[in-house]
DNA sequence: TCTGAACGCTCCCCCTGGGGGAGAGTCCAC
DNA sequence: GTGGACTCTCCCCCAGGGGGAGCGTTCAGA
């Protein structure tokens, strides 16, 4: 069968088949030696239904032709899997992407209300870890419910908080969360730990965490235009979050970003002002 | 604020920042002639928030410029649910191509039952259209509708349709769809049509219609190993529907792929066998 | 046996939306 | 004034294709 005859029983161009060849995708069953024209067996269709299925679902090249040369049909199924959980993945990526921006082309956003605040040093019963931006809502789960068995009934306010800078620029970053309690035991990942002082430029986000980077873009800016600059780790404080009601909308949170104002000596934490 | 500011502040990278002035989506407030440093107002990181968010959600970066050049919040919204729109599409055949797969993949597929069949010629009440190939389900919906209320009670047999190769081909082409019955009427898109005899090469498709192509695929395989080669368009009978039941695990379709012996002269239909 | 259409070949450049790195110039605080 | 961090432009790279040039092959009809 000819690059063509096979072009038209696969739906898949004779550019396409072309390029696969050269892949070593999806060698053709003959190809002659002095024309260099490729000829195809029929057997070869269903492998090309199934590139062409891959490919529908953006499985890179160099994944369809692992699973192709994979012979077992188990460890076939759970790469295939592999890749449907990554696009399961991209789809919660796209439904929150879907939320903020429904939120930033509102006609008239409302504007942010900022306090600036100067927080004391603390000791709280904290789990930390350096852990990947996208791993975080896991994390924190396992993390908060180890803190909660721990803590007991001892807590003495709502959970917080801190996530390194690294986390939101090189995806991956230092993350800590904790709940303030009179004496901070330590079992397991539990431990004490010091919040240190710092003066926090504080927003509260409300509603379920979907589009929450808008409103870290809102703090963002307003830190900027009050011609402050941020100096450490992001807090947050869930003030009313699902341990305290099943309705999201009624959810409180509070984002604290370090502050000082720009051009105080030696880069140190500002004074209140 | 300099480019490295702006991008700590938006997670865009500072290569794609520049990338965006290149493309004049997102200009720095301020270039300096000399030097050609790019500095960059408070202001605009809303316009990088949302082109941040519409990138995720894989808006080419010209529907980006688009979307951010168009002063009206409403038309703006109109653009961006034409994009979402795409997305369900998108969503739709990742469906199909995991079903697909499926079945593909599946350790043992049982052969398939292909008949050869000489169909006489016969006329029937028929709708035509040329359209696309995304468009079928939809267009095939009305047309049907519009057929069953023309011919009534008066049906002889399941509903029908025959797709040219240029549908599957070109991703546009002609489909017809018809009912059988004695008198075909005339009525806005209905009239008799004759279906021309041929020799069919018939399968049976059971079940939904997501891995359709999984069947054509195979009838085709069958087709030529069986020395065959395919004339004119594929033919489809509903022989049992969503006309007749409301479970699809138990449709019936029947795929009809007109063929003619190779090597027979002149390339005219084959005398059945 | 010739001829022309249809089909096939390779090669090169183009597109999207980025990333890596070289080599050189700039900014700013000490 | 000096060093380090930052920024500039320029070129090459990736995937997964598409368009087209220029040329060779196949095959059926005359």
């Amino acid at each position: 069968m000819t690059i063509g005859e096979f072009s038209r029983l696969t739906h898949l161009s004779v550019r396409t088949l072309r390029r696969y060849h050269e892949a070593a995708l999806l060698e053709p069953a003959v190809v002659d030696e002095t024309t260099g024209y490729r000829y195809y067996g029929v057997d070869q269709i269903p492998a090309a239904q199934v590139i062409h299925r891959l490919r529908e679902l953006d499985v890179p090249l160099s994944d369809v032709q692992r699973i192709l040369r994979t012979p077992d049909p188990g460890v076939r199924a759970s790469l295939v899997a592999d890749h449907l959980q990554r696009l399961e993945d991209v789809l919660d990526r796209t439904r929150t992407a879907v939320v903020s921006l429904r939120r930033l082309l509102r006609p008239d956003p409302a504007p942010i209300d900022v306090e600036l605040r100067a927080e004391p040093a603390r000791t709280v019963a904290a789990v930390e870890a350096v852990v990947a931006h996208r791993d975080v809502t896991t994390w924190y789960a396992g993390a908060m419910a180890e803190l909660e068995a721990a803590v007991g009934a001892a807590v003495t306010g709502p959970p917080g908080g801190s996530y390194d800078n690294a986390l939101f620029e090189q995806e991956r970053g230092l993350a800590v969360v904790y709940l303030p309690t009179a004496a901070p035991p330590r079992t397991g990942r539990v431990h004490p730990a010091t919040l240190p002082a710092a003066e926090l430029a504080v927003t509260t986000h409300v509603g379920e965490h979907d589009d929450i980077e808008v409103t870290y873009g809102e703090l963002g800016t307003w830190v900027v235009e009050n011609a402050m600059s941020v100096a450490g780790p992001v807090r947050e404080v869930y003030v009313v979050g699902p341990r305290d009601t099943n309705d999201p909308a009624a959810w409180r949170t509070e984002i604290g970003w370090p502050v000082f104002r720009v051009g105080v000596v030696e880069g140190g934490p500002a004074a209140p002002r």
